[in-house]
DNA sequence: TCTGGGGTCCTAGGACCC
DNA sequence: TCTGGGGTCCTAGGACCC
């Protein structure tokens, strides 16, 4: 494949662990290797599978399939585990501090993956015995898994390949334990067979619409003119057209590792263990979720300029209200007058939700912020908020966040045995 | 006993201003 | 008196990803 002058040709590759909570799981854990493991939950609980052992996978069970489905499916000792976020977490940094011995240029893309640019790393590989006169990065790939694998326990998959797009559809390929190169002048034949759920951004809404047109592979896309695409689809349809041709589209042609930081979104939701109707429930839970998003926010150092309040009803329908503060802020109190002024307006159907949520929109760096609190005239009652927020993340820091909440959300935190992800939450509706 | 939770990006329509 | 466009901000919703 030709790529155009303007940017010429990288060496990229997509390193992404294989059932990324799984494998956390097994390395704390061994006697889990082998066996079937779902993360994400108990089979009686209301949710989803987040993550599948390769065996699960082999029964039918997927992320994203209702919990209850993939206990129908998988063999009686399949073992369902909760999840641990906070270990994930860790563990993908010490992933991410090793790939950073490789190349400066890492850009995480979640907590599981990150491309690697290792354009004019060629002399250290040379260096290092591989063949004079092209290069391939098998050996660099394979010295990367081995180095993750020695000193995490953690399996990953390798794809390299000229562009973010065509390193992250050989790493989908090489899955598990893999490592798949695809040189520029293979990438066009490479993704040509592949049928159109390979592609980043095809998913399946999309799918279905491009199938109307007799689409079904990423090579029936390619062939399509770009402007045509441009004019039925918009912006998406430039993307997939690019990306289809094994380019990368506008979103991703920054180098590797020099991305702008984007303004961020702070949300937390939950769904009920049951659908409810009791407004005090609501309105407790939501009040509980804004003082935990703020609470991540004040951690950080941000402030928010608006907030979206999400409900979701028993029959799916999901409705958001959001709202822009006259300045940013992450003043609990404010966040949560906002909240309370939003809900019970938009909560207008006689029906039961099962989920509530809140999200604070266009988040930055507080410093960042020039502050003109000094001529506010709020600016004393703002002074006392902030010193009351300061104490309450200052008694959470030491003995954790169910420690202190405010107001409606103390009715609704009921003290179970600690775990380590700290309290659990029940609904009134389904406690004892 | 259907369908989690935390994100990103894009678009359409109305308000408002010039 | 009637009829315009652009540009920008704000809100609501949808698609997609892990």
């Amino acid at each position: 494949m030709q790529v155009s002058s303007a940017s010429p040709a990288r060496d990229l590759m997509l390193v992404d662990l294989d059932a990324f909570y799984v494998s956390v799981e097994r390395a704390r854990d061994p006697a889990l290797v082998g066996r079937p493991v779902i993360v994400g939950g108990k089979p009686s609980e209301r949710g989803v599978v987040a993550c599948a052992s390769y065996e699960a996978r082999q029964h039918g069970a997927r992320a994203g399939m209702p919990l209850f489905q993939a206990a129908r499916c998988c063999p009686r000792d399949t073992v369902f585990l909760h999840g641990d976020h906070r270990a994930y977490v860790e563990a993908s940094r010490q992933v991410m501090q090793i790939l950073g011995r490789f190349t400066p240029r890492v850009e995480p893309l979640s907590l599981d993956e990150a491309y690697l640019d290792l354009t004019g790393c060629e002399r250290q590989a040379y260096a290092k015995g591989a063949v004079p006169g092209w290069h391939s990065w098998m050996k660099t790939a394979e010295t990367i898994q081995r180095t993750v694998f020695e000193e995490t326990a953690l399996p990953i998959s390798i794809g390299v390949g000229p562009t973010r797009t065509v390193a992250n559809v050989a790493s989908a390929l090489a899955k598990p334990r893999g490592i798949l190169e695809v040189r520029a002048n293979e990438a066009p034949a490479f993704l040509a067979a592949l049928p159109l759920g390979y592609l980043p951004g095809a998913g399946p809404r999309m799918r279905d619409k491009l199938a109307r047109f007799n689409l079904e592979t990423i090579g029936d896309l390619a062939a399509v003119p770009e402007d045509v695409l441009a004019s039925t689809f918009g912006a998406v349809g430039v993307t997939l057209s690019r990306r289809a041709r094994g380019l990368d589209a506008d979103l991703d042609r920054a180098p590797i590792g020099e991305r702008a930081p984007k303004m961020r979104t702070i949300s937390r939701a939950t769904s009920f263990a049951r659908d409810t109707i009791d407004p005090d429930v609501v309105g407790g839970m939501l009040s509980y979720l804004t003082q935990r998003a703020t609470a991540a926010l004040r951690e950080e150092r941000l402030l928010a300029k608006a907030v979206g309040v999400t409900l979701r009803y028993s029959d799916f329908q999901t409705v958001e209200t959001r709202r822009r503060f006259r300045e940013p802020t992450a003043c609990v109190r404010q966040i949560l007058e906002r909240v309370d002024a939003i809900w019970p307006k938009r909560w207008d159907r006689r029906v039961k939700l099962r989920l509530v949520g809140v999200t604070l929109y266009d988040v930055f760096a507080e410093k960042e912020h020039q502050l003109d609190l000094f001529e506010s005239p709020g600016f004393k009652a703002a002074r006392l908020d902030e010193r009351l927020d300061d104490a309450v993340d200052h008694i959470r820091k030491r003995h954790g966040f169910g420690a202190l909440v405010r107001g409606r959300a103390t009715a609704l935190i009921e003290r179970v045995p600690r775990t380590p992800h700290g309290f659990r939450l029940q609904t009134p509706a389904c406690s004892r």
